[in-house]
DNA sequence: ATGTTTAATTAGCGCTCGATCAGAAATTGG
DNA sequence: CCAATTTCTGATCGAGCGCTAATTAAACAT
């Protein structure tokens, strides 16, 4: 029976004439140097884990890298820590501090901020490894994907509710403080942006072509939509009891 | 070495006195009836397959089931059969044609029926069980995953945009077919309020304990910003050329 | 050329997976 | 009470898993 290693990737006609190399190029045992072959495992693995999850299997990774399997140990000691690597990689170095900068630019309206933020930070993780990645390490557990939601959240969300208030004569935090709802508000903005992805790469159906265009539109429902509810939000936490009950009950 | 087999659920305490039944009531084999202990199986295996995913291993299930892993493979022929089996439960026998009814019922204003639609929505579909379920057939590709989503755009989604636009005076789809930045709004509201399952779900991180407030916050804030969008897209796929480009690009 | 270094392969171990099957034990019909 | 029926278990198979050890060979310095 076949030996129980990684083949090479493709497969190259077999040697031929006499004239041929002993060995031809495609079967060739090629040196890499160590951080080089590192990335290439490295990249693999995340597009190979973005597709068949977290279970797929080090002898296909390595089939598809065109080494063979043990080499995969040889730079990482287990499997497991290839996966640890894999979110480092996937996660980190695609935060853009500018994104926070932009958010709070009052030379801009607050609609244009927030079209522009959405375009920048979709671009930036509106991708097949990306969401598919957040989305396998979420349904593991994983820690870093609460670390990341935190970010957001305070990050972004808190920042959109500020600028959101402050575009309205509305207080400032530090005064009347966020409630559960209003920031459910921003979550329900960038839960709306965020389904796009999804309903693309996790669930794989047609969505449309002009995002920007759809996010343009989600904006701007949220920005004709939020403000009223914001003030009504504020103004019920100012004289709780009845008011509450009149606007969540039926 | 230990036999290979899945042992029986709970261990009992080991039989004692000469008083006692030879083999304690704990440790007794039942036999059930073939639909009742085919039930089991399905229901958790539902729960099972929701918490680990589908490459969850038939010992592991036979062992919360209190059966020996066979007996699995006794009522289904192959654990692709019973993933299948799964699905069947959890999407069929949820679907509430009521809600179909619900959304076109225009003795309520919109602004309710909707609310009044995402609380029993929710409430059906909001569960561990089928907002995890649903993820992981939908990284698998599985295709009943599509249908169902196929089935909210035409069933809901579509009829939230005719009953929206009834409640502005804007034309029938008949007349103005939903263009697809349009039918994207709508994704947006189902989009916001669904957010809120995978974060509690997918990602476990904390949600508000008001879920109803929430959806009517979220239902108030679309009704006050969605209608001047739709009547803005349907202007524009009058007069198409520069108005598009005026509003979706900058 | 030749020796040294080390990236990469070959071979295979121990274990776990889904699945099979003969036989034991619980229920049912007489 | 016994025989027939059917659920359920115990033992095990072959394939495939992560991972290791021994060996081969490419690249580089001399």
């Amino acid at each position: 029976m076949a030996p129980d290693t990684g083949n090479r990737g493709v497969e190259g006609t077999e040697e031929g004439g006499a004239g041929s190399p002993r060995v031809p190029e495609s079967r060739r045992r090629k040196r890499l140097p160590r951080s080089e072959r590192e990335q290439m495992i490295v990249e693999e693995a995340i597009r190979f884990f973005a597709e068949v999850g977290f279970e797929g299997q080090t002898r296909e990774l390595a089939r598809r890298l065109g080494i063979t399997q043990p080499l995969i140990f040889r730079y990482f000691p287990t499997k497991e820590d290839l996966i640890e690597r894999v979110y480092q990689e996937v996660y980190l170095s695609r935060w853009n501090p500018w994104w926070e900068e932009l958010l709070e630019d009052r030379s801009l309206t607050l609609e244009e901020r927030l079209t522009d933020f959405y375009r920048a930070y979709t671009k930036a993780i509106f991708t097949y490894e990306w969401v598919r990645i957040f989305v396998y390490s979420g349904l593991k557990g994983v820690n870093i994907n609460k670390r990341y939601l935190a970010l957001i959240r305070d990050r972004v969300l808190k920042r959109i509710m500020r600028e959101l208030r402050a575009a309205n004569g509305l207080p400032e935090p530090e005064k009347v403080a966020f409630s559960e709802p209003e920031l459910e508000l921003a979550w329900g903005l960038h839960g709306s942006i965020f389904y796009i992805a999804i309903r693309k790469w996790i669930y794989e159906v047609a969505i449309p072509s002009d995002i920007e265009g759809v996010i343009a539109a989600e904006v701007e429902s949220f920005m004709n939509g939020a403000p009223k509810v914001v003030a009504r939000l504020i103004d019920e936490h100012r004289r709780p009891a009845s008011a509450a009950r009149k606007a969540t009950g039926r």
